[in-house]
DNA sequence: TCTAAATTTGTAATCATTACAATTTTATAA
DNA sequence: TTATAAAATTGTAATGATTACAAATTTAGA
């Protein structure tokens, strides 16, 4: 993944922050929080503003290159993975799993009328790991 | 409905502002915010706080007769229809509307082992009424 | 190099939510 | 009925995430 050319391509001009912040998000797909985005590259960023992490978050946004996640009332996570997807959040380790899912495939009664642009598919459970590991 | 038996079957003492809270909820299906249940409610409850709509919020969503819906990051709604739905919001008119859906039809590759509890659907897109409107 | 525009930054303001203690109401027992 | 304890409600203050905004820095072009 060439980020500098992604960037430019979706007409945001690749500063040092806007590369840095994009290239974490693509590579840490857990769906992080603001704060655990300006908290990782701040080690290595040393003057980069939380303000920072929000406008260029807003920013991919805008340009559509990154999605919100909510899968919690609470807290809002990032995701440069764009492709369609559903999101699973485990309520024992609290980590949120992308998971395959083919939106066209569900059948919504009484809906013809309404021009649906957008799907956001939210599951909550146990996963895996957890499941095995209950005592 | 017979809401004070609804609310003691459900473990949840009857008192009048959660008699009034949850008719409130559940006669204006439009999914609203704290702030208008509260400015709505207070009009005929003088002593209305919005802590109380706070705390028997929560009460409902510990006992299971009520859901958040959170189809936008910056706004938390409340639902007291807890039979299988989606939400559908206008980003025009900004309405949420219910939609019938049969979530178990939905196919989920790769999820064999995760155990799913709950399933939440947004949808984003144009509803019928501003698609006939836009000039 | 100089200048203007864009970007980043830090601080202050905003706003939803929660914490908490005081007050009021309700339920129970004497 | 009255006294007492428990539960519910209320108002205020605190918290924490996000936004507004202006100053400082960086970038791009002449």
């Amino acid at each position: 993944m060439d980020f500098v050319n992604h960037l430019s391509s979706n007409n945001i001009k690749p500063s040092l922050q806007r590369i840095k912040i994009f290239e974490y998000l693509y590579e840490n797909r857990d769906h992080p929080t603001v704060d655990t985005i300006y908290s990782d590259l701040v080690a290595s960023m040393p003057t980069l503003s939380k303000t920072t992490v929000y406008n260029t978050l807003k920013l991919f946004i805008d340009n559509g290159i990154t999605a919100t996640v909510t899968i919690e009332d609470n807290e809002v996570r990032y995701d440069a993975i764009m492709e369609e997807h559903a999101h699973f959040k485990c309520d024992v380790c609290g980590n949120v799993y992308d998971v395959e899912i083919d939106a066209s495939a569900i059948k919504f009664k009484k809906m013809k009328s309404f021009q649906i642009e957008k799907t956001n598919i939210y599951l909550k459970g146990k996963c895996n790991k957890c499941l095995i590991n209950k005592n």
